[in-house]
DNA sequence: CATTCGTGAAGACGAAT
DNA sequence: ATTCGATTTCACGAATG
């Protein structure tokens, strides 16, 4: 119990006592360094999964496992330090030195690939934020999946900035933030088709429940960027209420649903945009905003909005 | 001439097998 | 692992104003 007392106030990687508490995955992690100290402890364990699990359900306390504070244990009976080469016992004192060694050794060894893959990808955070004038509350919850992917081991193998956009994109979702995966990834060098990849992989593996986009979210951000009146945008905003309950949107695009939308509802006002631009402003083709737009017409009584 | 509308081929994706 | 169904995009041509 004094463990988790010390837990909580000191990090033990950075000596932050700055820590978030995410208990939809039952992990403390330190909001400095990004070590996610709950996780880290059990893993330690041979039954850290049951513990988890223990613990998710009690919804109790939340700390480290009573071994956490003999972490050295499991490297007594890994690693032999009682003999040497031959079999021989070794002096106390070499023995002590041996297992300093070995512990650095482990330590970095484990500590220092996490942390450069880290730094970098934070990095690349930083920059990929920067260009795309993202909040710095989306950014920190893109950092959090990010070092969530990475705990799991989902960036072996993979591209660090393409798991970084990857993450990104989900937080952007996860905050109802308007950047489309596109928008995303034309600020990195990957392709689409790879960022998406690790999109999904991270949504699988970190069981992530994502919030169906809705149009709305869009219409803003596209009426400004195509440059109509309030008024239009407003009108845009009753029509998609109204698809939303006619049962018209599922399983399209909302991006392409907001464009027709802003699209018709320019036309109704009388102030005309062109569906190129209107296209141009939502990055989906003028052929769907036709097609929507045709749904749109037939599915909602224009005339009363 | 610019804008709008419709169409077939092709690629991507999720779900089902 | 492959197939299927729905969807978007691309690249056109035609109609409209």
């Amino acid at each position: 119990m004094a463990q988790a007392t010390k837990l909580r106030t000191k990090c033990p990687e950075c000596g932050s006592s700055d820590f978030i508490l995410d208990d939809e995955m039952g992990e403390l992690v330190c909001k400095a360094c990004g070590l996610v100290v709950g996780e880290k402890a059990m893993s330690e364990g041979p039954e850290w999964r049951a513990f988890t699990r223990e613990e998710k359900e009690s919804r109790a306390r939340v700390g480290p496992p009573a071994e956490y504070s003999h972490y050295d244990k499991g490297l007594y009976t890994s690693i032999e330090v009682t003999r040497d080469a031959f079999g021989r016992p070794l002096s106390p004192e070499v023995r002590r030195q041996m297992w300093r060694l070995k512990r650095w050794n482990v330590r970095s060894k484990m500590h220092a690939s996490h942390d450069r893959n880290l730094m970098q990808a934070m990095n690349e955070l930083e920059l990929l934020s920067e260009k795309l004038h993202i909040p710095p509350h989306v950014k920190e919850t893109a950092a959090l999946i990010y070092r969530k992917a990475l705990n799991e081991d989902l960036v072996r193998g993979r591209s660090i900035p393409a798991i970084v956009a990857a993450s990104l994109h989900a937080a952007c979702r996860i905050t109802k933030t308007p950047k489309t995966l596109r928008e995303i990834v034309e600020a990195t060098t990957r392709s689409e088709k790879e960022v998406s990849r690790c999109y999904r992989i991270i949504l699988r593996s970190l069981k992530m429940k994502m919030p169906i986009d809705s149009p709305l979210d869009y219409v803003l951000k596209i009426a400004e960027k195509a440059g109509v009146s309030g008024e239009v945008q407003g009108l845009a905003v009753k029509i998609l209420r109204e698809a939303k309950v006619n049962r018209a949107v599922a399983g399209k695009d909302p991006t392409g649903l907001a464009a027709a939308a802003v699209y018709l509802a320019s036309e109704f006002k009388g102030e005309k945009i062109t569906q190129k631009k209107i296209a141009e402003a939502a990055e989906v083709t003028e052929v769907t905003i036709r097609k929507r737009k045709g749904e749109l017409v037939k599915k909602v009584n224009l005339a009363a909005l």
